[in-house]
RNA sequence: GGACCCGUAGCAUAAUUGGAUAGUGCACCUGACUACGGAUCAGGAGGUUGCAGGUUCGAGUCCUGCCGGGUUCACCA
């Protein structure tokens, strides 16, 4: 990599010229910004208490042995403490004949390691599927991909949230006012169906608290005494000890949330490598507790609940089991963490999980520690940021909440009507029709959600998200069908590009910032799994076709009366098309030969 | 109240992790198709990076204090 040749050589600079051996941390090498002639550019700031010499005069000393030591270098120029190179184009042209055959660019191969568990989706299955699960499966899937694409080997996993007292409540309401409805009677998507019950037991509930403060309670007792909430805890108990009614009625409504949420899945092109059920691990959760009992980790208080004291680490008390013996979230995930460890050994457990939820990971870390596994320091919380609306965040009492697959369907009528306005393809079938229409309408909402950093909070604005222009999935979507068509129609001259070893003269200024963008994306990729963040990813892309799109409208391709250069800006156009193919594959976007 | 997070143009977002004159898109205004796809491109306008100090060659980025917003501290998950 030429940075690794910039940064060796100007180290043997400033101990040829300084006679000062530096840190590798002084030689700062970064590119050149646009504004400024130049592809690569040394900071030198950090270098003047070498030299002892202003920072232009020391630029301009290290320049002219570097020029002279270093093959890939043909010029510099000093602006200030910035030593800016210009690479010798015969560097970018040997990278670029070297790699445009590559189908995998940029991507690198698996390799024989631990693997990394990256948590996602965990849906509760008393409700659907909605916006913030959407920005929490699409960032899940994505960085588990763009972890594989850096040579891990990953195991996408999710843990469904199957039962408790959430669970009940849905469960409790079905039995008292559902009246005998499913799926197949009713014609609703069983998560919705499911879902619906549980806001009936909401609103009931509700309706008894009122009914208990009028007859003179106070609020706080009547949220625990009504008798509906009594009625969901003693299901919860029974489910705890295996009551056959309750559990065969569970399995029913379970499987109807499971089918209801595979349709949206399947739709969004989400899937898991393991799934594992809350039902199942909750137990091991409890094994814990107790061994944290014996070691003293925890106590018990006079009721027979079980906490850990945590107000030495600055935190509070956490509770790990109810009075009444049944678990909570921690122990669960006390459990679950320690199965998934057992499983797979991995290096690293990546949560999924959103940033409201960042003080019971940290608790979760340090109960963890205390309990003496040494592993939970391999626990990483990517923790992201909520999704609002233009007005403010989703309630569902208040009915705002955006439904996913919902907003799914209103993808795919904007993408129908927005390319049956444009009546460019009325030979596609109806089949071909709905494969691009669906490739449109996910590439604008896995775009529109995964380009925003994912620790941030980010507005959704329906309106913006639905629009096909500027910084948009359909028109990084559109570049690549482009690119796809000029191939197509050059393939169709009998062009025999591919192997072309002649290049011209000299190299345009955006052919060379298209091969340098090219050039960049493998680091992107590293960056990108380094911080978990399919956003660099994204914003790259958007790059390379934007670039793309301006050389397209300077340069003149398939009438090039200059066949070197034609076919040296044929094998660009197909190295950038398979470079933007592989960076969206990595954001789970699919593009289009025509659009 | 304690802990943590966030304030960048009307809106949405970037900034090579402390580097040069803070980029980009939407919206707004002006232009470009008898050359390969106009879902495109070129140009214009829009900023005291919440405020005030500090650290240093250099601060949107680090430190302190304010102002504003959010999350969390549940026998909810």
């Amino acid at each position: 990599m030429i940075e690794n040749i910039l940064q060796k050589s100007a180290t043997e600079c400033v101990e040829a010229l300084y006679g000062q051996h530096v840190a590798k941390q002084m030689i700062q090498i970064q590119k050149t910004r646009p504004e400024f002639e130049g592809d690569l550019t040394l900071v030198v700031f950090p270098l003047l208490r070498m030299s002892k010499k202003a920072p232009e005069a020391t630029a301009q000393e290290m320049g002219e042995w570097m020029l002279a030591n270093v093959e890939e270098i043909a010029g510099f120029n000093v602006i200030k403490g910035f030593l800016n190179f210009n690479i010798s184009e015969n560097y970018w042209l040997a990278f670029f004949s070297e790699n445009k055959g590559k189908l995998g660019y940029g991507l690198k191969d698996t390799k024989d390691s631990q693997p990394i568990v990256v948590e996602y989706s965990s849906p509760n299955t008393n409700k659907p599927l909605h916006l913030g699960h959407i920005r929490n499966n699409l960032l899940g899937w994505s960085v588990a991909e763009l972890l594989k694409a850096n040579g891990k080997d990953v195991k996408k996993v999710n843990l469904v949230n199957d039962r408790g007292i959430h669970i009940c409540k849905s469960m409790l309401a079905w039995q008292k006012w559902g009246e005998g409805i499913n799926p197949a009677s009713s014609g609703l998507k069983g998560d919705k169906l499911v879902g619906d019950y549980y806001v009936k037991f909401d609103k009931e509930y509700k309706a008894e608290i009122e009914t208990l403060i009028e007859q003179g309670q106070d609020r706080k007792s009547a949220e625990q005494q009504a008798p509906l909430l009594q009625e969901a805890k003693t299901m919860l108990r029974k489910w705890e000890d295996g009551d056959a009614e309750v559990r065969k009625l569970w399995e029913n409504m379970n499987q109807w949330v499971y089918d209801g949420f595979d349709v949206t899945y399947n739709r969004m092109g989400i899937d898991f490598d393991k799934i594992y059920h809350e039902s199942e691990t909750y137990l091991l959760g409890k094994s814990l507790v107790k061994e944290g009992l014996e070691k003293a980790v925890f106590f018990r208080k006079d009721d027979g609940s079980v906490w850990c004291d945590l107000s030495g680490d600055g935190l509070d008390e956490k509770i790990l089991l109810r009075a009444d013996g049944t678990s909570v979230y921690m122990t669960q995930d006390l459990g679950t963490a320690q199965l998934r460890y057992d499983d797979f050994k991995p290096s690293d457990l990546v949560y999924v999980v959103g940033n409201e939820q960042n003080y019971h990971f940290e608790v979760l870390e340090l109960i963890l520690t205390k309990l003496g596994k040494s592993w939970a320091e391999n626990i990483h919380h990517l923790s992201y940021g909520m999704v609002e609306l233009p007005h403010g965040k989703m309630k569902s009492r208040e009915g705002t909440v955006v439904d996913a697959d919902d907003l799914m369907d209103e993808m795919y009528q904007t993408a129908k009507k927005t390319t049956e306005a444009l009546g460019k393809f009325d030979d596609f079938t109806d089949e071909e029709s709905h494969q691009l229409y669906q490739m449109l309408s996910l590439g604008a909402l896995k775009y529109f959600i995964l380009k925003v950093d994912p620790k941030k909070n980010m507005t959704f604005n329906p309106q913006e998200s639905i629009d096909f222009n500027g910084n948009t999935g359909p028109f990084i979507q559109y570049t690549h069908a482009r690119i796809r068509s000029i191939i197509r129609k050059a393939n169709e001259m009998g062009l025999t590009f591919s192997d072309s070893l002649t290049y011209p003269a000299k190299l345009e200024k955006k052919e060379k910032s298209l091969i340098k963008l090219l050039y960049d994306f493998p680091q992107i990729v590293d960056q990108a799994a380094e911080a978990y963040s399919p956003a660099l990813i994204a914003n790259f892309a958007f790059d390379l076709a934007k670039e793309y799109n301006q050389f397209y409208h300077e340069h003149i391709i398939l009438k090039e009366t200059n066949t070197a250069s034609r076919d040296f800006r044929l094998g660009l156009s197909l190295f950038t098309a398979n470079t933007i193919q592989s960076a969206m594959g990595i954001l789970g976007i699919q593009v289009p030969e025509r659009m």
